[in-house]
RNA sequence: GCGCCCUUAGCUCAGCCGGAUAGAGCAACGGAUUUCUAAUCCGUGGGUCGCAGGUUCGAGUCCUGCAGGGCGCGCCA
């Protein structure tokens, strides 16, 4: 089955075709947002009327006059200034949804042609705790590999590890002065980053500031004790990073942290000075975009070091030699995006043709208002965050349901609190710096996941007293206004997923999913299931069922679970 | 100072390439339940889309200017 919109668009550019216009490859064609409107609209008989010159409703005349959709509903209104309204038939709807359900993809088409994405996020720092900051980065980046992997496009995720700066020199010097072997046990990072902070204060003396700096200068040398020393402290994050990324279930093909390509910078950075796009300035080897910026993209620094734009660059020509993508996307917050214009700029310099993509995004609140900070003013931390969120979701999971088994109900909190962290991100667009708030992420009203879960939870309910199996009809029937508005919704999925890349906006498919919800819990209130007469039993059934599918599948695309009962 | 982003209902936010009378949730008020999980649904009130110009048949959306806010701005990442 093909998608309304796509269908709709096809059968426009025919009648297009067939009066002698020459249409666009897909003409304009939406849901009304008005009901009055009918389902569908159109408005090209107004730009091809200003185009041509003509009158645009004697154009919208010719143009319906042309269409060929009497199979998708009655014959289309033309309304206004020359807007074409589009109905679905009952009939129409009924074969879609019935076909959806026999796909596998819910009616999703797959993308063609299939690229080769690579998409960069998430991206801690070693010795440093994961905090607020990377949860967006982390869930942005996830959701649209899971996105663009459902529509049939080959991705690599990579984590890009901060595991090669310049505040291992501290870090090594508190590792060894500083360190409490006995807290490093227990927390490591917290540990981690104490010697980090001591070291840092210490390093107001010169002297100890110049031990840092040695002990860096060592590191970079490949010293084996501080290189054992680093090496330590990443292995150390990383198990705590993946406890993290555990439960959030977030999986990456790479993590090739910056130390990946560390060695690789200084012939970098001669072949970039022969192709004589670097200049000398300050003693620093820097690349002028003027038209960006009057600062310049430091590829080498003055002492002979190497920052991350060098890293950055050299990440990227790895990335090109290695899986030869036709895209990357960098999922990282708003604050870097002159990096990236530079970064991008001198990578077209070089002759880098493909997508490049700097998938930018907000900070996190706090209710103040200012970015979000624990009482004592550190970033708050994200294991702590996630564990409080699975314990707030857990009260009324226990209230609602006593009788579950305690593992249970532990499961369901994690599903139902991480579910409400990871929605309240997505379904808000992602350059909204958001305020942070517990009371609306877990609420259940509103569009928040614990609502589209219980609104699942109901769907899947009706089947547990259902007695005997049900089989889905081959053909379906609709006789009530509540089924038809819930069809016509389940059959927007197929344009809604696809239409997540288009800018990058997860929280479209998350608008979807709450009305969708919204329009259930209608037809819920509306028409009773169980006590229906057949063969309406089973076309309401079968609509709870496909709703049930599009909710499990739509929050799947999100990274976030269903449970069965809440 | 320069650059980027933002400003929509009391609050938190949607609003794709310009389309019809700008939508939700929360809060306020009024209804519906011997429940297929009311963790729900229905209804009412609430708007100079920051301000001023411009382009257009049509502007919350595009352009210019202004005001307010956030962020970034040579050797951190």
């Amino acid at each position: 089955m093909a998608p309304v919109v796509s269908t709709l668009q096809e059968r426009l550019r025919d009648a297009l075709v067939r009066i002698g216009l020459e249409p666009d490859e897909r003409p304009q064609v939406s849901a009304t947002t008005d009901p009055r409107f009918g389902d569908y609209q159109t408005n090209v008989a107004m730009t091809y009327a200003k185009r041509a010159k003509q009158n645009p409703r004697a154009l919208a005349g010719r143009i319906v006059a042309a269409l060929q959709v009497s199979d998708l509903g009655p014959a289309p209104e033309i309304a206004g200034p020359g807007f074409i309204n589009f109905r679905l038939g009952a009939d129409f709807l009924a074969r879609q949804v019935a076909e959806m359900a026999r796909d596998e993809r819910l009616g999703v088409p797959v993308a063609s042609p299939a690229k080769t994405i690579i998409i960069d996020f998430s991206s801690p720092n070693i010795a440093k705790p994961m905090h607020v900051g990377h949860i967006r980065s982390t869930i942005l980046g996830d959701t649209l590999a899971r996105v663009s992997r459902f529509l049939g496009h080959q991705v690599v995720t990579d984590n890009h590890l901060g595991d090669w700066g310049t505040q291992f020199g501290k870090v090594i010097y508190g590792w060894k002065n500083l360190l409490d072997h006995d807290a490093l046990e227990q927390h490591p990072v917290a540990e981690l980053v104490r010697i980090y902070r001591e070291a840092d204060a210490a390093a107001a003396d010169p002297r100890v500031l110049d031990r840092c700096r040695e002990e860096l200068v060592k590191l970079q040398q490949g010293d084996p004790e501080n290189l054992r020393i680093w090496q330590e402290c990443v292995s150390r994050s990383m198990q705590e990073f993946s406890r993290v990324y555990q439960l959030l279930d977030v999986h990456f093909d790479e993590q090739l942290g910056e130390s990946f390509y560390h060695a690789r910078l200084a012939a970098l950075t001669a072949a970039l000075q022969k192709e004589g796009v670097l200049e000398e300035s300050d003693g620093a080897l820097v690349y002028w975009a003027h038209s960006l910026s009057d600062d310049p993209f430091i590829i080498r620094k003055s002492d002979g070091g190497f920052g991350y734009a060098a890293t950055d660059l050299a990440t990227l020509f790895y990335r090109l030699e290695r899986w030869q993508p036709d895209a990357i996307w960098y999922v990282v917050g708003a604050p870097q995006q002159l990096h990236f214009k530079q970064l991008f700029s001198l990578a077209r310099r070089l002759g880098v043709k493909i997508d490049l993509e700097h998938v930018a995004f907000g900070s996190i609140l706090g209710e103040d208002r200012k970015l979000m900070r624990t009482r004592s003013g550190d970033s708050v931390s994200l294991d702590e965050l996630l564990e409080e969120a699975i314990e707030r979701a857990a009260a009324p999971v226990a209230e609602k349901n006593p009788d579950l088994p305690a593992a249970e109900r532990r499961r369901i909190a994690e599903i139902v609190g991480l579910g409400a962290v990871k929605y309240a991100e997505l379904s808000q667009h992602r350059l909204t710096d958001y305020v942070f708030s517990w009371d609306k992420l877990l609420s259940l009203h509103g569009n928040t996941a614990p609502y589209l879960q219980n609104a699942y939870v109901r769907s899947r309910a009706i089947f547990r007293k259902l007695p005997g199996t049900f089989a889905f009809p081959d053909t379906l029937a609709f006789t009530a206004e509540a089924e038809l508005k819930l069809a016509k919704a389940l059959v927007q999925f197929a344009d809604a997923v696809p239409a997540i890349l288009d800018g990058f906006r997860p929280n479209v498919l998350a608008n979807y999913l709450y009305e969708l919800a919204a329009v259930f819990h209608v037809f819920y209130e509306e028409c009773p299931v169980l006590s229906a007469p057949e063969p309406q039993r089973a076309v309401r059934l079968a609509l709870c069922e496909t709703f049930g599918r599009v909710t499990r599948a739509g929050l799947g695309l999100l990274g976030i679970g269903v449970p069965e009962r809440m």
